[in-house]
DNA sequence: TCTGGGGTCCTAAAGCAG
DNA sequence: TCTGCTGCTTTAGGACCC
């Protein structure tokens, strides 16, 4: 059945809710990010910005070097959420199928709202409008087809404020597709798109002319037929509005690599507590923790740790995080240090026991570290904390 | 040269059980 | 009792996305 999706992106998001708050700041190169002296990324940058060459997950001293005048704003990440979330509510005027892919971007199924709010062309007018009017002027960018693949790749298409349409005839879609890099498929990233230019694939057509057999030693079964699907401008993915998150998790990177087994202990206890107040906050449990600990050459190690039984107090969190650390050897000073934990769950489910905690001494862990995150909440985090744990902002 | 942070998903290898 | 096979689950790594 033709299904009516668009796929909604906001304009430089971050930068541009920047400049809105603050008018000195309008028509001129701004980056959202790490300061340009600092270890860090861009991670939004004005209109303006792009002209010099700078753009999304660039190194800020690169950018810093590429626009020395360049304004540089550290992301606020509480005051863009709540921009997104009354864009969400406009979104959801206009249908109850909303999924959202980001902060800043999300796709609508818009096939039963026709007859309320007109055709395609007409609604993402409307939510332009809708959005512009609503938060003081900020642009989205629309892409409309038959399928999320061919709307997201249709958004990016006119940017800012524009709308692009997907031709919904199958033929007019494989000549749309044809000539766009392989990059442009959702999936393929550098690593994949350098393998798959080495055997002549370079443009989408190169792809449509190929097979799934010939894909497959390439890049595995699933991704084969993936590929050969989206080449061909099939996508049968629906939009889906229950998006719960499946893991939680917190790192850092020091700005000068860390050798120092209690600095490091100290800064993982810290994440681990951080990813504690998150977990009971949402009323959830998990049943797997994992730290991750990236090398200064780079090279990044996991080690996780499955509960017996799902959990979210910081005692059981910092034994299972010292556990995993513990047993590994400090072989490089460490540039990033993290935590997180997986498994999910909204009940608690009660298996057999690992570590020698019984039920009791779990609800009487949960229910400690539930008081601590209320004092907190009403005294600050500085005032009560575990002993060996240091801020995270060091 | 320089590469954040917070996620999802896939795959290969290892461990385990029948 | 040992070995091989098979299938399932867990773990670790990595690609990718915004």
């Amino acid at each position: 059945m033709a299904r009516d999706i668009l796929h909604i992106d906001m304009d430089a998001f971050y930068a541009a809710i920047e400049q809105r708050d603050n008018p000195q700041w309008r028509g001129k190169p701004l980056v959202v990010g790490a300061r340009p002296e600092q270890r860090g990324v861009v991670s939004t940058c004005s209109y303006e910005a792009r002209t010099y060459g700078i753009h999304s997950a660039m190194s800020s001293v690169e950018a810093g070097r590429r626009c020395p005048h360049a304004i540089f704003v550290p992301p606020d990440m509480s005051r863009y959420a709540a921009v997104s979330q009354h864009i969400f509510t406009i979104f959801e005027q206009f249908t109850p199928l909303v999924e959202p892919l980001s902060i800043d971007e999300a796709f609508l199924d818009i096939t039963g709202s026709h007859a309320l709010f007109g055709d395609n062309q007409t609604m993402a007018l409307k939510i332009q409008a809708a959005i512009s009017n609503e938060t003081g002027g900020l642009t989205a960018s629309i892409g409309i087809a038959n399928n999320k693949f061919l709307a997201k790749l249709a958004s990016d298409m006119k940017k800012p404020n524009g709308i692009t349409i997907v031709p919904y005839d199958h033929n007019a879609i494989i000549q749309f597709l044809a000539p766009l890099p392989i990059g442009r498929i959702w999936g393929i990233g550098t690593v994949t798109r350098t393998h798959l230019e080495r055997y002549g694939y370079k443009t989408i057509a190169d792809i449509q002319r190929s097979s799934v057999a010939a894909l497959r030693p390439l890049v595995g079964e699933a991704n084969a037929w993936r590929i050969y699907s989206l080449a061909h401008g099939e996508d049968e993915r629906e939009v889906i509005t229950d998006t719960s998150e499946k893991s939680l998790s917190r790192e850092h990177t020091f700005d000068t690599d860390c050798a120092d087994p209690k600095h490091l202990r100290a800064m993982l206890y810290a994440l681990t507590e951080d990813v504690g107040r998150r977990l009971r906050a949402s009323k959830r449990y998990a049943t797997t923790a994992r730290i991750k600990l990236r090398w200064s050459d780079f090279k990044t190690i996991t080690r996780q740790i499955s509960f017996d039984q799902a959990v979210s107090d910081d005692f059981t969190l910092r034994e299972a995080a010292a556990l995993l650390f513990d047993n590994e050897q400090l072989i490089k000073p460490v540039r990033l240090i993290g935590f997180g934990v997986s498994g999910l769950t909204t009940t608690r489910i009660t298996q057999q026991l690992l570590f020698d905690n019984n039920s009791d001494t779990l609800k009487k862990r949960e229910t400690l570290s539930e008081t601590v995150d209320a004092l907190r909440q009403r005294f600050g985090s500085s005032l009560i904390q575990h002993p060996g744990t240091i801020p995270i902002d060091d």
